[in-house]
This record gives C-alpha cells, sequence and structure tokens, in this order.
DNA sequence: GCTCCTTTGTTATTATTTAACATTAATTTA
DNA sequence: TAAATTAATGTTAAATAATAACAAAGGAGC
C-alpha cells in the first residue's frame, strides 16, 4: 500500500517534473497531506526527488533545467532493469546467503529487496551503500581495488577470501552476452572473482537485460552451463529464450 | 559587489553541495539573510542552483544524488569538521600512498581532497564513493563486514592483507578521546585494523574535533606516541593542546 | 548638490514544515 | 487465533522559513 504509493508519487512527479503540496493532494485525494510529505521525505532520501518549498521535484527535471547530458549507464534500458529487479527480488529468501554482484541492475535489486534476515556478500560499494539501509540484513563487501565506472571492487585477495565462503544464490548480471563467448565483462580481475563465486554458489540467477545481446566485452565469466535460472525482460528475442531453455535453464 | 557575491555563493555551493541559511549567513557575514535569499532566488532563474527549505543546493550536487544512494546522517559539528578536512586535504601530496578511515570527517576530506594522482585505500565505502568522482585517484576499499552505523567496513582478513602495504601517511579520526583511555571506537575489528594501518604507515595524521575529548569508547587503538600530528578545531581546550605538544605532536 | 534607480535592510505577515501525540492498520509472536 | 508489537497514518499545535512591503542606503548621471 505505502510501496505502492511511493512509487506513484515518484512516477507522477517524473512526468509532471514538479509539482506543489496542493497539486500532490488532488492527485491523491484519499491519503493526508502528512502522509505525501512523509512520503516525499522518502523518496528524497532514495535520491528519486528533491524537496523544494511548496512541493517536490523529480530529479529527473533538475537535470534536463541543468541542461546536462545525463550519460550515466543507470539510465539505459533503466525500465528493463527494474523489472528484472523486482523479479529477483521475489526470489531471496530468509536465512540465505548471497552474492550480489555491483552493476546497475544490481543496485536496483538491493533497493526492491525485502528487509529480511539474510547474509549478503557484494563486490559493490553502491549496493552496499543501499543495502545499509536494511535493518535486517548483514552486509560484507568485496575488499580490493575500485573501478570507477561500475564502483565495484575486486581483488586476487577477495577470490581467495572466497575459497572458504559457501551461497545459497549468486545473482550477478554481464555487460554482454553471445552464444560463443558466453557472458562477459570488461575486468579480469572481476571476472576471475566471478568464476570462484560461481564455484562456490549452489544456484546462479543471471539477470540480463536485452541490450546486452550480442555483445562482447573482453573477458568471459561464464558459459551457457554455469548458470540455473535467467531473468530478463520482455524484449528477450525468442530464439535466445528457446536456447537457454535447451540448457536447462530456466528464463524468467 | 553584488555580481562577485553572486558568483561566490554559487561557487560555495557547487563545493559543499548543499548549505543552509545560516551557514550562508556565517559564509558571508556582511550582508543580510534577505540578501542571501534574494541571491539564492536569482540564482536559481540562472539554472545554477535549487532552492530548498532552509536554504539551497547546486544543481551538480543534485546529480550527484541520483546517481547515490543518498545517506543523509546530517552531521553533529559539522561546520568544525569540514574545517578541520579542509585542513588535511593540504596535507595530501601527489604521488603519496594513504590510507584515510571511514569516518564522517573522512567524508568531508574526501570531498575537499584535490584530484591529483595518489593512492588512497579505506575502509569507508561512502569515502569510496565520493572519490571515485576524481579520476586521478586510485582507490582500493578494505573489505569486510559493514557497519551500518557507520559505513565502514573491517576484518581480519583485511588486517592480514595490510601485512605487505605501506603508507605514507594514515588519516584517521576518533570516537573519542581521553589522555588515559587514548584514541578509542566502537569496533573490535576496525581498531584491530587500525592498528596494523599504524604499523605501516610512515605518519599518522588524526582529524579530532572538539566534541570526541572526554568520551570513551570501548575499543582503544592509538594512544598519544602513535600519532604524529593532530588536525582540530579552535575551541579544542588550550590544556590538551599542551599536552599533545608535549607529546611532540603537531597541532592544528 | 540633487534626482532617479538599484541594492540592501527591517519588520510584519503569510505560508510551509516539523513535532508530538492519537489512532488505525499490519505483522509478529506466543 | 488472540495478544502484543511495530509500522503507517491522521490531527493538531508549534516552530520555522519565505515573502511582501516599505524604509534606508549607496551610486551614476547630470
Amino acid at each position: 500500500m505505502k510501496r505502492e504509493r511511493l512509487e506513484e508519487v515518484a512516477e507522477i512527479l517524473d512526468k509532471r517534473g514538479k509539482m506543489t503540496l496542493e497539486q500532490l493532494e488532488e492527485a491523491f485525494p484519499d491519503v493526508s497531506q502528512m502522509t505525501l510529505r512523509r512520503d516525499l521525505s522518502q523518496l528524497e532520501e532514495d535520491g528519486r526527488v528533491i524537496r523544494i518549498r511548496g512541493g517536490a521535484m523529480s530529479v529527473k527535471e533538475v537535470q534536463k533545467v541543468s541542461g546536462e547530458a545525463y550519460t550515466k549507464k543507470t539510465t539505459v534500458n533503466m525500465d528493463a532493469k527494474i523489472v528484472i529487479a523486482q523479479k529477483a527480488a521475489t526470489l531471496i529468501d530468509e536465512g540465505t546467503s548471497i552474492f550480489i554482484d555491483g552493476g546497475t541492475t544490481a543496485m536496483y535489486l538491493s533497493k526492491e529487496m525485502p528487509d529480511i534476515k539474510c547474509n549478503i556478500f557484494t563486490n559493490g560499494i553502491a549496493v552496499a551503500m543501499e543495502l545499509a539501509q536494511k535493518k535486517n540484513v548483514d552486509i560484507t563487501v568485496v575488499g580490493g581495488q575500485l573501478m570507477k565506472d561500475n564502483l565495484s571492487t575486486s581483488s586476487p585477495a577477495a577470490k581467495e577470501y572466497f575459497n572458504n565462503t559457501n551461497f545459497e544464490i549468486a545473482i550477478v548480471s554481464a555487460l554482454a552476452f553471445t552464444p560463443e563467448h558466453g557472458f562477459s565483462c570488461n575486468s579480469q580481475t572481476e571476472s576471475d572473482l566471478l568464476k570462484q563465486v560461481f564455484r562456490k554458489a549452489r544456484h546462479v540467477y543471471m539477470m540480463l537485460d536485452s541490450s546486452k545481446i550480442g555483445k562482447i566485452n573482453p573477458y568471459t565469466f561464464a558459459q551457457l552451463e554455469d548458470i540455473d535460472v535467467l531473468i530478463t525482460d520482455d524484449v528477450f528475442p525468442r530464439e535466445y529464450k528457446a536456447l537457454f531453455e535447451q540448457n536447462d535453464i530456466v528464463v524468467m
């Protein structure tokens, strides 16, 4: 109930750019002003909205106003990534030990995830910061050199460390996929780390939005047979879907 | 006169990200609040600033906020910490290898720091995210369990890792200090980590705002003789200053 | 010097936000 | 399932901030 409303408020603000509290009250006649205020506070904490006197403004709008092209990866295929992340979030059970990577999809996943008792290992510091808001989640961050483009860390030492760690699930995404080259990324040490994670994980879930298909990145970290479940969006090509299913991969 | 001030207001806002009117008044003691308000109105029309209740925010900051998970923890003694951080930032030279801790003062330090070639090791993920914006800085994040209150990580494995790492400078802060109990924090593993860092650092700089004095936290990680330079604010008690200087510590 | 115009300061008014508490709904636990 | 706990919402009063309106001060041009 609250969750949905929050989402709606964010959406209408993204659409209209800027609204006064009065306008928001008109749009949501069933809740009090105070509740809307509280919603805005929360959206502000999530970085989706800026509160201004008398109302609020969507961050998207601010970016437009400032005239700067916002070239971050966070916007590429963002809607698909959110849907994928929401789906993945439903697969997380209480008490499990999970590895999550540091990609943008993982970032959305950590936002959507329920606040349940579980152990999460991640190499994404943005993911870690997001998860830090959930009080039941225990977080362990992989150490190592930070890559500035995707805010993820990796190191040979971390790979060693994971020798004696086990995961129920590893939820990762790739920067690129082709049937011949498998799933690939752009960092050697990250690739090594992920290979090690897969060795220790009981199930591997791959989040792959369709924009990644047909692309190749330098370091392959997984082939079709390494993964168990594929979570993707609805424009995922049919022939690829068949290919995955032939390899006993559940496609969602 | 007006033009210059407008420019200055815009600059300081770009730098500090967000300021209350009160802070602006401190920064511009010669003009009235109303004038500053009018300045903000104008900057808002120019699209350089977003006015929020109680102050304003630079558009640049808004863009950052939208990318990051924004954990707002408006700090106690924030002004003192900023001054301390600014001072500490001047002590960083090109090409050095530096350890920075994960405290809030360190967070401000990473904002104020120049974008020069250097290697920074940190156990603070908020610090790491901030530094990620500087393209010349090479960042290594300490791995381990994340403490949600201060967004810092630590682990015995990280301590091992630092056995073969050297630092020119370690810049840290403490949660508490008394002459008898030394510098203390609230985490055993973090304390262990810092002790190890001090062993490998040529110089240790301690950032300590005066609100920390006379307090005690459970884990002592350093005594007076372990540190070389103390960076503090101007309400630091005189008798403590003498005490530090007796121990060959430079007080700034 | 004066006059017009811009900038700044002061105060009173208005509007918005926060805080505090009461109430209801939802979740957990026994 | 009911009781207990926690989270969400609503209501009101109090605090806070923003605006408006006007007065005063500073400058530029004559």
